[in-house]
DNA sequence: AATCCGTCCAACCGCTCTTTT
DNA sequence: GAAAAGAGCGGTTGGACGGAT
């Protein structure tokens, strides 16, 4: 189970590889290609075993292998990327050509290491707390949502997201009260401060991955009371209501932030923020909205 | 100079998913 | 449809390395 038969080999070799293996493999491969790993390392003359030979073909052999320290941009997007579809390492790789899974994981577990280790000189926040608002940028979030039903209507699909899409059904949304971070300094503890969000939502914007050319939400508060760690929010693309114009009863706000009304614009769910559940007094912008089909209630507030 | 300690990263392990028989 | 084999993925480990003491 798991273990393949070419593992099981009495003779294999483990641990790093010399340079001759390298060598061996690097001349199959580019003379064979690879076809069927269990049988590369006998054909190279190999004492490994072919899923040996495929982990170090893929991350460390192949031609087009990027190395050296990520740059700001990738570091972004890996943040970014994870905060939408978590440790799906091999996921977050494919948006970042050259680099592997292992080393985008490699990567972020020092990062988070760091992060932790920062945080726990802040005695205004939580190690966690300090790490969620750092690497969770709602905007992304929301705009992953938006372009997903983009998605949905240009495919012409049923609103359910294909598997191994990058918005995947179980991808978290949540969003921050905003009017918390008034009291909050103006940078998270990152020492990241809303300019530099809404840079990085320029500069994710305009990235190929979200494939789309969406001008970015720039209003959208990202900071958060330091001792409120709020709920995770299953806002999969089945549970949100696109609501219509007139269905919201919340006076100027309206004029102000237009409710989302049209998916094909992301300055509609511009002030916009979510809940799953009702966390105290909204105020009087606050506005309810369930899905029929679940019955669940989502708890929608406008930023002034 | 020797030792300790923390970080980085290549590689392994175990599991799931997909494909083949 | 079931079983086996193969491929891929994420979590974890352990060795190499560099800086601090």
């Amino acid at each position: 189970m798991g273990q393949h038969s070419c593992c099981n080999q009495q003779k294999v070799k483990r641990g790093l590889w010399s340079p001759e293996e390298d060598e061996k493999l690097i001349k199959y491969i580019t003379t064979h290609g690879y076809g069927c790993w269990s049988e590369v390392p006998e054909k190279a003359g190999l004492q490994r075993c072919g899923k040996s030979c495929r982990l170090r073909w893929i991350n460390y052999l192949r031609p087009d292998i990027r190395r050296g320290r990520f740059s700001a941009e990738e570091e972004k997007l890996i943040i970014n990327l994870h905060a939408i579809v978590g440790n799906r390492w091999a996921h977050i790789a494919s948006h970042l050509p050259g680099r592997t899974d292992n080393e985008i994981k490699n990567y972020w577990n020092s990062w988070i290491k760091k992060k932790i280790k920062k945080s726990s000189t802040q005695p205004s926040a939580t190690p966690a707390q300090d790490l969620f608002q750092s690497v969770f940028n709602p905007i992304d979030q929301l705009d992953a949502i938006v372009n997903q039903k983009l998605d949905i209507a240009q495919q012409n699909l049923t609103p359910k997201p294909a598997s191994g899409s990058i918005f995947l059904s179980q991808s978290p949304f949540f969003g921050f009260d905003a009017s918390l971070g008034s009291s909050c300094d103006s940078s998270n503890a990152s020492g990241q401060t809303r300019d530099d969000l809404a840079q990085d939502v320029q500069a994710l914007t305009s990235c190929k991955i979200w494939g789309n050319s969406i001008p970015p939400a720039t209003n959208f508060a990202s900071a958060i009371d330091p001792n409120y760690l709020p709920p995770l929010v299953d806002m999969s693309i089945g549970n949100l209501v696109t609501m219509e114009e007139g269905e919201m009863s919340v006076g100027d706000c309206y004029e102000k932030h237009q409710v989302v009304t049209d998916w094909g614009d992301p300055h509609n769910y511009n002030g916009l923020l979510m809940w799953d559940q009702m966390q105290g007094d909204l105020g009087e912008e606050e506005i309810q909205i369930q899905d029929a089909s679940t019955l669940d209630t989502t708890y929608i507030k406008l930023i002034p």
